[in-house]
Order: C-alpha cells, then structure tokens, then sequence
DNA sequence: ATGCGTCTATTTTTT
DNA sequence: ATAGACGCAT
C-alpha cells in the first residue's frame, strides 16, 4: 500500500517528511500538523525500506504515543512497524531495565513507586530518623520535590537547598541524610520512583558497553516528540540511545515548552543546531487549526519572548469571530457568564463535547463547577487525582504487589491498615513480626499472620484469609482480576459500603480496573504498566459519564488537543500568571506563564473567551482585587473584544 | 501508646 | 477532596 505523501502533505510537512538522514529539527508551531507529520516521517522511513524494529519514537504521555503508533498502523500497516518501539521515556526506561536491571544492583522485577508510594516511604524514613515531629525540618513533599528537581536537572541537592533556603538556616546534612536513607531503602525494597527509572536507563548505557551499543546498532531511527519539554537527563538518554546513527529527528515548539517547573530546558530544542552539527531545520507555520483572530492573539502574545525561535503562525482559515476579553465581577459571576455563552453556542450548533474551559491550577475552577451542577450541564472534569492514585484503586491492588513482590511494605502497611484497630504503628510491628515480608499465597506465611493480627482485626481479617486460601489452591499468583474480585467479596465491598459516600462509582472504578487486567499477560506488566499509566482507556471510561459533556481541566492537561470552543478562567494577574510562578527565579516564571497562556489561546479553533473577574471572594470572607493579566493587557487594542458580563 | 473521629485549612502545573 | 492537628477512647 503506497502512500502518496505529495498529496497528503504540504509543502512544508512534506519537507520535513522526507528529511535526510543525520540530525533532524521540526520546529512545529501549534496546530500546523505536528502528529500528521511523525507519522508520515515513520511511514516515509518504512518506504525506504527501514524496518519496524530499527525505528524509537519517544513521546511524553501515552496518549501522544498510542496515537502516532494507531495513525502510522494505519499507513503502512501492522506487519511494517513489527517491532517498533514507541512509548513514553518512563516507559522506554522501563523496558530497558526490565533486560539490564541487574547491571545497576536491583532485581529484574523491580517494582514502581508512584508519588503516593513514594510519600509513604519517606515518611518512614522521617519516622525512622526521628524527624517526625520537627517543626523546623521540611516536610516530606518538600523534599521530594527538591530532590526530584535535581535529579531531572541533574545538578547536585546542595545546590537548590542553598537556593530554595536562603533565609532560613537548615541543616543541609540532615537533609542529605534523609535522602540518601530514602535511596537506600528503595535499593533494598526493590523499588524505583519515576525519576529512578530515566536515571537508571542513562546509568545502565552509559556505563556498560555492551547494552549501549546493543541499542545504538538497534535504533537506527530515533525520533522525540514534543522536544522543548525535555530535561536533561531526557536528553542524555535521547544521546545514548541515538548515538550509533545519529539519525536523531527531534519535534517541538520552543513556544510552548511548560515544563520548566519540573526540570525541563527549552535550550535543548533552541540549542540542537549547534550540538547536533550538520543538522537540518524545518519550520511548520501554516495552521489549519484556529480562525486569525485567535492566532492573532497567539503571534503577538508570545512575540516579546526571550531567547526563541522566531516565528508567526500563519492562518489558512479565514473569518471568524475575535477572541473575547470578559470583564466581569467575581467567580461566580464569570461560572455564569459562561453557562450562558454555553447556551447561546449550543443554539448555533455546537456541542457541549466542542467546549472546554481550561484553568492555571484546580481550585480555580471551584464556582465553574458548582454552577456546572447547579445547572446540571453535562461536564467532564479532569481532576488533579489520578485514576491509578485514588484509593480505592491503591487499596485492591495491595495482594497483588504482595503476590509479585513479598517485600512489598508499603502495599503490606496499606493492607493492613484497613482492618479495625490496627494504624501505623500496628501495621509496622506485624511487618516486623514476620521479619519483613508477607507473601499472601504461601500457607506459611499466612498462617504466621493470622496468629499475629491483634483481636479486633482478627474477625475481619478471616474472610481475607480464606479468599487467600483459595487463590493459592486455585493457583492465582498471576491473575490479579481474580485476587481482586476474591478480595473484593471477602472484605473490601463491605468496607467500601462503610467508607465511602461515593460508592457506587467506586465500585465501578474497581469492575474496571478487573476488565482492565484481562489485557496483561503477567502480574508484573500489569503492575509495571499501572505505574506508567495515569488513566484508564477511553474504552474502559466510567459508564456514568456523560458522552457529550464539556470538558475542564488545566492547561497542562489541555496541551496537544483543540476544541471549537475554548473559555479561559481567571486572567489576572496573580493567578494566571500564577504569583508562584512569577517568584521562582530560576526558571524564567513570567516567560513561561506566557507560554502557557499561548497553548491556552492556540487550543481553540473557532471561540476564545477569557474570564477576568475583578474580585475573588476567600474562605474568610475576605475579597481580593484583581487586575487583568499582563498577558492581556499587553495585547494591541482591537486584538480582544471586550465584553462585560451585563447578561443578569 | 495507639487508634480513630472530627475539625479545619489549603490547594500550580505532572510523566 | 484531602491532609494534618487535636483530643478523646481503647
């Protein structure tokens, strides 16, 4: 099946498409075709008689991974990508410790803390250290964010300590100490957090030969999407991996690179030309996405910048309505604006699925939300809790991480604690008791812990321990669907009944997570996959949700989709740009807030309203002023079309 | 000492 | 929605 890339492209995916080989840079600007073009480059490579397995597309969230894999299926077909490699780094990563682990001191079936898991074990950490009820030291999400910043920046702890408190003495060797106790304590449990992942995959290339030139002879095509959102360890793995050929082909958008908070360093887009000598450059500017008013917005939004590609987006579209300035009192006032425009859109023919109302952070979204209800207009939000981190989730899969990984004490902690009368400190003793470890499908074992469970929990803790039983008779080691559902009618229904007023839901999210498991062929890709993965599948979504509903959710979460219909919420200064962001010195806080207000304002094709309500009410009763965002200020007049919430 | 219910305060962004 | 603080119960 040829696939006519002529006809398909335009002139400048084509270009890129067909770039030779050597270093390749695609400066993509929003909506000109980014994916479309990724997935032509792997169908052009395949043209050229390059095979599946020689091919790795890297991507930074699943979603952006399944897509360009089903659109390049689609193409050349199944049997030409076999053996391709795409997926997100964490899961590059992952698959390459799965062979090497062994290499850097852990075991091949390693386990994968999510943030959860990994807040549980430093405050063990802190527990053991005696740090539990200083005031003065830092709190656990403190450091973990320190220490992850560093590690994905790779520079040494000290020196954001030193940073981070400058006013306030600390004892940066007690901090040190805290760490590398936690490190120690994941080597011993077989653990590794996300940031251990991508820092092993570059410690197990860079210091064995073998593996590395085992993946360099292997890739011969490398591929990233999204590049300006690349950390420098991200970009010393791309390195490594890509280092045989040199065939490394790079896609992003220096404009929208928002990820500088966690590491990530546009300079590896804006700077590929000189590291990556002889490389060629590609420019995509015609957009097909937005009307012009709404790039218009875009272009001179962003045109003040610092250090940047320079480029304006070009309109192939023509007409269309100007982008709105709402000026309107308070938040409730702007939830009432919109469900308002909400109506009006709807009796021009859009659907509620078209429209989107996107936010800097969660909480400003509270009085969106409320009227949503209130007026009971079909909404889907996505909320900062993940799917996999909630706890009913967490809570289900603790047998299964015990099954697979007896060492597991988190999951034992976890598991415990649910019974009546046993906390931390129970938890912790019978996890001593039993010298540390708990396999639930050994007789042994099982027998050990059901003496050593105190009275209270010794009733509910029966039920458990027969379901056990038969999951050992019936050999269910490596079913987790099934210790689930065992799990589930001994115990964890009728806990869910008592704990929960969201229940049914909850039940749900547990029935899906079961018909999720059938897709794994073992206990440890199911678990590992978990790990990597934030949501289910659209597939195996809740059944309660509504089809056609409006979408919210932030920017960040909104990067690489586009609506009809886009409303932003709260543009004023101090909450977009955020003042948190504006304060951090480091990372350039105001020209990535600008970055960010630019994905906003390029997510909508045809209506784009910001909200700029001029007051906000607190908790206390308080009311702040605001003004509207520089980002809005700053525009030519005529670029915004303002509007005052006179409606009620 | 430990568990556990109740109250209050507090939300940047996430693979 | 949830974590932490607090105080009472076991």
């Amino acid at each position: 099946m040829a696939v006519d890339f002529a006809a398909e492209l335009n002139q400048e995916q084509l270009a890129a498409v067909q770039a030779p080989d050597g270093p390749v840079l695609i400066i993509a600007a929003a909506g000109t075709g980014k994916t479309r073009t990724l997935v032509y480059r792997v169908a052009w490579l395949v043209e050229q008689g390059v095979r599946g397995e020689n091919i790795l597309l890297l991507t930074f969230t699943n979603k952006a991974a399944k897509e360009i894999m089903e659109r390049a299926r689609d193409r050349v077909g199944e049997t030409a990508l076999h053996g391709m490699w795409g997926g997100t780094f964490h899961h590059v990563a992952n698959r390459i410790l799965r062979y090497h682990a062994e290499l850097i001191g852990y075991r091949k079936d390693f386990g994968i803390l999510d943030s959860d898991d990994q807040k549980s074990l430093y405050k063990t950490v802190y527990d053991e250290l005696g740090l539990k009820g200083d005031d003065r030291f830092p709190k656990p999400p403190v450091l973990i964010s320190l220490f992850s910043l560093a590690a994905n920046k790779a520079v040494p702890a000290e020196d954001l300590i030193a940073d981070r408190f400058q006013n306030v003495h600390m004892d940066v060797e007690r901090i040190l100490k805290v760490h590398h106790t936690y490190t120690a304590r994941k080597q011993a449990l077989n653990v590794m957090d996300f940031d251990d992942l991508l820092l092993n995959a570059v410690r197990v290339l860079a210091e064995h030969a073998g593996p590395r030139e085992y993946y360099q002879h292997k890739f011969r095509y490398v591929m990233v999407d999204e590049y300006q959102d690349t950390n420098p360890v991200q970009a010393e793995l791309v390195r490594l991996l890509s280092g045989g050929s040199g065939n490394l082909l790079v896609v992003g958008d220096d404009f929208q690179s928002i990820y500088g908070w966690r590491g990530a360093d546009y300079r590896n887009i804006l700077h590929f030309p000189e590291e990556n000598p002889g490389a060629s450059m590609y420019k995509l500017v015609t957009n097909y996405r937005s009307v012009p008013g709404i790039l218009q917005v875009a272009n001179r939004c962003i045109a003040g910048n610092p250090e940047q590609f320079q480029k304006e987006i070009r309109a192939v579209r023509e007409g269309g309505p100007t982008p709105v300035a709402a000026k309107l009192s308070d938040g409730s006032h702007q939830a009432r604006y919109i469900i308002n425009a909400i109506r009006t859109l709807r009796r021009a023919g859009y659907k509620y699925g078209d429209i989107t109302i996107l936010y800097r952070a969660h909480f400003h979204a509270m009085e969106m939300q409320l009227e949503l209800n209130r007026e009971q207009i079909p909404h889907v939000i996505t909320s900062g809790v993940r799917f996999f981190e909630q706890a009913h989730i967490k809570d289900v899969l603790c047998l299964s991480r015990l099954a697979l990984n007896p060492r597991d004490e988190l999951a034992f902690i976890r598991l415990l604690c649910l019974l009546p009368g046993i906390g931390a400190k129970g938890a912790q003793n019978l996890w001593k008791k039993l010298n540390q470890r708990f396999d639930p499908l050994l007789s042994e074992e099982r027998k050990r812990l059901a003496d050593a469970i105190p009275k209270r929990g010794k009733e509910p803790w029966q039920p458990i321990h027969d379901a056990l039983e038969a999951a050992d008779r019936e050999l269910l080691r490596g079913n987790p669907g099934e210790l689930i559902h065992l799990y589930l009618n001994a115990f964890y229904d009728e806990y869910a009944v008592e704990t929960y007023d969201n229940y049914p839901q909850r039940l749900e999210d547990i029935q899906g997570l079961m018909d999720y498991t059938a897709s794994f062929p073992s206990l440890e890709a199911f678990l590992s996959e978990l790990a990597l993965q934030t949501n289910l599948d659209e597939s195996i979504r809740r059944e309660d949700e509504p089809q056609d509903a409006v979408r919210l959710g932030t920017i960040h979460q909104a990067k690489g989709l586009e609506y009809p219909v886009v409303f932003v919420l709260w543009c004023v200064d101090g909450m977009f740009p955020s003042g948190r962001a504006l304060d951090e010195d480091d990372s350039g806080g105001e020209s990535e807030e600008r970055r960010l207000f630019y994905v906003a304002a390029t997510r909508a094709k045809d209506h784009l309203t910001f909200g700029i309500p001029q007051v906000r009410r607190q908790r206390d009763g308080g009311l702040v002023y605001y003004t509207p965002s520089r980002f809005i200020s700053e525009l030519p007049d005529g670029t915004l079309r303002e509007e005052r919430g006179g409606y009620y």
